[in-house]
DNA sequence: GCAATATTGCAAGTTTGTTTCGTGAGATCC
DNA sequence: GGATCTCACGAAACAAACTTGCAATATTGC
């Protein structure tokens, strides 16, 4: 059997790697191999293909916040005034900046931004607050949303096949 | 130096060591005991330690939606008419066994679930919502943002110290 | 059906991870 | 104050995993 196509398709082995690797990836190659029917070689290139096709983005270990002082887990839903490229793009800029903001999408609907913060105290989180978005001239409104419990987390995605 | 504590206290080079595995896991241990100066048994048992503490809750390749045939990212916010902790629970069991939810956070505020979706066609996500949100009794409303731009994404925790 | 290309498996070589052992620093107890 | 205990460290040996070259095989395009 052989890859579907020649470019960046991917085919069933593919996806099943990837299947493993986004659960564990310091799973042995060996085993990968035994569980795809692959030998260790072609499970290590299919690996090194799909990191430099940029199909695996990263290899990260995946750290509990609040084991590491950081318990408080922030959604926030940020409006902005106006939706103008420069002033979109800046705000792209001050959030990516934020260590604090885990996570930053530009969203349609009725917000802008969708943003995941990460901090340590309630105190923390407003001084960010007053610092990216009552600092920020072209917020309109930001809502708040404390998780309590972080009932799924995953950057991992379904595949299929 | 000296551990801070015996039991489950992080000390700098812990701190110094998930920095690093944070963003790249793949990173041998001697480069991470030159960078952290520590040699590299020390790294290892650190991270053992770490992982069976529980610190490091996974180790995963993080792959790109889009390359793999899922380039619609969706954020949910869900209200539920009852919280009941039956029917809380409930919820957070059907939201966790459905692939397509990648993150699920409940959440106090003007909603009580927050969902982060991967899914291939807006059909899906139709398909998805109908099962899950008008299909459910207990939703009261939903509102959906489409995420037209992955700002930024991580799981890193930003490590303080 | 044939040539060109791509992918595989095997085996050797290299890097990396892991274990063992002895040492030294700090804490505790007498 | 001194002995002892615990813990973490580093150096070296060991084991495991990753990587590469090569020949053979399968697939794609013509």
């Amino acid at each position: 059997m052989a890859r579907a196509s020649s470019s960046t398709a991917l085919d069933a082995f593919d996806h099943a790697i990837l299947r493993i690797l986004q659960k564990d990836n310091t799973t042995p190659q060996r085993t990968i191999g035994e569980a795809v029917n692959l030998s260790a070689p072609a499970v290590q290139r299919r690996i090194k293909r799909l990191e430099e096709t940029g199909v695996i983005e990263a290899n990260v270990a995946v750290v509990n916040p609040a084991k590491v002082g950081q318990p408080l887990t922030i959604f926030v839903e940020v409006e902005v005034i106006s939706e103008t490229a420069e002033l979109i793009d800046l705000a792209k800029t001050e959030f990516s900046a934020a260590p604090e903001i885990q996570q930053c999408y530009y969203v349609t609907g009725e917000a802008d931004f969708m943003l995941v913060i990460v901090v340590p105290t309630m105190t923390a989180y407003e001084a960010l607050a007053r610092r990216l978005f009552f600092g920020n001239n072209n917020v309109k409104k930001f809502r708040t949303f404390v998780a309590m419990d972080r009932v799924k987390v995953g950057l991992a995605v379904p595949c299929e096949i």
